[in-house]
This record gives C-alpha cells, structure tokens and sequence, in this order.
DNA sequence: TAGATAACCAAGCAAAACAGTCAAGTATTG
DNA sequence: CAATACTTGACTGTTTTGCTTGGTTATCTA
C-alpha cells in the first residue's frame, strides 16, 4: 500500500467522473480542465484504471469514460491499487529467509499496519466522498449552521478510527 | 500524507527501538543488521526522527538511540511525517485560485481524505503493534536463541497471517 | 464518404524522491 | 589518549513522477 500523489490524482479523476456521472460519458480532456491534470498523465492514469476494471470507455466523438460499476461499489484504495501497480517488496519473503527472526517481526508487523490502512481505505467509496462533496456545497450555498452538524458528523466518524477486527 | 517505503523503513526501525527498549540505547549497526536497513540510511532517518523529539541519541561506547517517549505515546503518524516532512503543496491553496470552484472541491475532497488517513494513523502507537501477545512471545524466544524446531514453528504462525482481534 | 473527435499507444525527458555510499568530523567512555 | 559510535555533508545511481510529443485507431456526424 502505497500512498503518494500519483493515486490523489487518480482519487481526484475518479471523483470528478462520478460527480459528473450523470452527464455520460466525460472526456479526458474536460477533467483535465477542471482538475488542472494534464491530458497525457490522465491518459495514462486511466490506462491503468481500464485494466482495472473500474472505468469503460467510450470512443469517438462526445466520448469519454464511464464509471465500471456504481460509486457506492467502488473504494479508494481500489484506484489506489490500481495505479501504483503495488508490488509489495518485502524483503523477507516466506519464512526461509530470515535467520535471526527479527526481520521478520517487523516486516511482518509493518505488514499487518499495511493491511489495516488498506482496509480502512477499501471501506470509503467514491459515493461516501462524493456525498460529502454534495453537503459541504450545499452548506456553503446554504446555512452554516448546516455546515457546522455536517462537520461534527464528519470529524465524530474521524475520531472513531476504530479499526474494525473483522480486518484483523 | 505520504506513505512510500521510505516511512516503512521509519517505521520498522522504531519498532525494533521500541522492542528493545529495556537493553539500554540501541545502535543504528544493530538495527541495520536485523532489519536490513543500510546503516547510512538509517542515519538520514535517525536524523529527522531526532529533529522531530521522537528519539534520543546517546553518543560514545555503548551509545545509541532510545525512544524520547513512551511507545504508547509515540504515534505511527508522527513517524512517517517525521521522514517524509510533508510539505503537501496542493496546487489551489485557498479559495482565490479557483474559479470554477470544481477543483477547489476535489482538493478539499481529497484533503479530507488524507486528514482521515492520518487521524486513524495518529490513533496506532507503537505500542500498540508491539504489545500482541504472539509476537511478544516470538521476540523473546528469539532473543534466548531457542531451538530451530521452535523457531520454525514461530515462523509458520507468522506465515499464517493470523493475528488476534483482541489486540486493538 | 470526409472530417472531427477522443480514446489509445509509445518513446522519451526533466525534475524530484529514493536508497545508499563515502569521508571527515565530534562527543563520550574506558 | 584511543576506541567507539553518532553527526554531518556531499555525492551517486536508480526509480518514480509528471509531463511532452507524435502518432494510430475507433466512432460519430455533417
């Protein structure tokens, strides 16, 4: 599990696709603009996104990419995966290696963390992001007070950080 | 928020600090022997780590480091920002940048996101990963050097992957 | 059918980050 | 004083990032 800014801007083009999702097919060229992407990276973004399952695409003109399955069924730390190619190199792999033990220890305790952030990200969709999006909008556009209740919502599921066992 | 290898090797260094915090200050040689970590490498991190009052050096024979504080109090996040000295530089810094308003969503979006992944970071100390009954039992067989057979036997419960709920 | 559109593909490139080396220091202990 | 062990800084090679250029295909529309 990897986390640099390579997967926030596959994060940012897949939120922007499922905010627009009701427009059909969005265009490269269009996220690039609003997401101050450039057209090639994205290109090659979604290459890897294609591969992965998560986007269909449209050719020809008003074409574009289509969100693969619904936002509530697609998780951040699927694009994640998707474009960081997470080769996981762990020194020590399988028991044979490792005389002393102690590398093993901690690799396999980094492992374990590795995998709870992994989980903690495969439990957030785009829909969960994009459902957010939709109230701070309106807050802003609205009521502050509504803002504020939002936000105490938002920072309560934060410091819950409880990590669920079931992943353990 | 970043998480590359580089925090992991952070990571995994304090881990073998905090596992070996009652032998006294700890050298980088030893750390760099059993975690497979280059020792000038480590010597980069231990800097940061130092800046940061995560760790305290102690100079001459028998000299090393020692964590600064508790392993309950000392926090995976703090680590990884510890080395990575995250200056995010998000290209729509304040509202006045953004006119469609679009970009400045994603961003926050995301923002969001990456405090959430931090938050559930900041709740894991290293204590926390230390103090799972098996692993503290494999440590200290391996620290009495027993048997291989007992060793194999450790090993293949770490292969497994298994590790109980009841530790966080 | 021609042409516009936009996905697809490949090669390459500059800058940054990563991982590590090397060498000359400085502080501490025995 | 000498050995140990951390400190500091400069330097190097590799990989990853983010992006450019220059195409080719597929598809829609006029």
């Amino acid at each position: 599990m990897r986390l640099t800014t390579k997967g926030r801007y596959a994060v940012t083009a897949m939120l922007d696709l499922a905010i627009h999702s009701d427009r059909g097919p969005i265009s490269l060229a269009d996220i690039s603009q609003r997401q101050e992407i450039s057209l090639s990276y994205l290109e090659q973004l979604f290459a890897k996104l294609r591969k992965n399952a998560l986007v269909n695409s449209v050719r020809g003109p008003g074409g574009g990419y289509k969100l693969q399955r619904d936002s509530e069924a697609i998780f951040i730390a699927e694009i994640i995966d998707a474009v960081n190619e997470s080769v996981d190199t762990t020194k020590c792999r399988g028991a044979g290696d490792c005389q002393g033990g102690e590398t093993c220890l901690t690799h396999y305790l980094w492992e374990d963390l590795s995998e709870q952030i992994h989980g903690f990200l495969q439990n957030i969709s785009l829909a969960d992001l994009v459902a957010r999006n939709e109230v701070k909008r309106i807050a802003e556009n609205q009521d502050r007070k509504q803002s504020l209740v939002a936000d105490d919502v938002d920072l309560k599921v934060l410091a819950d950080g409880q990590i669920p066992a079931t992943t353990l």
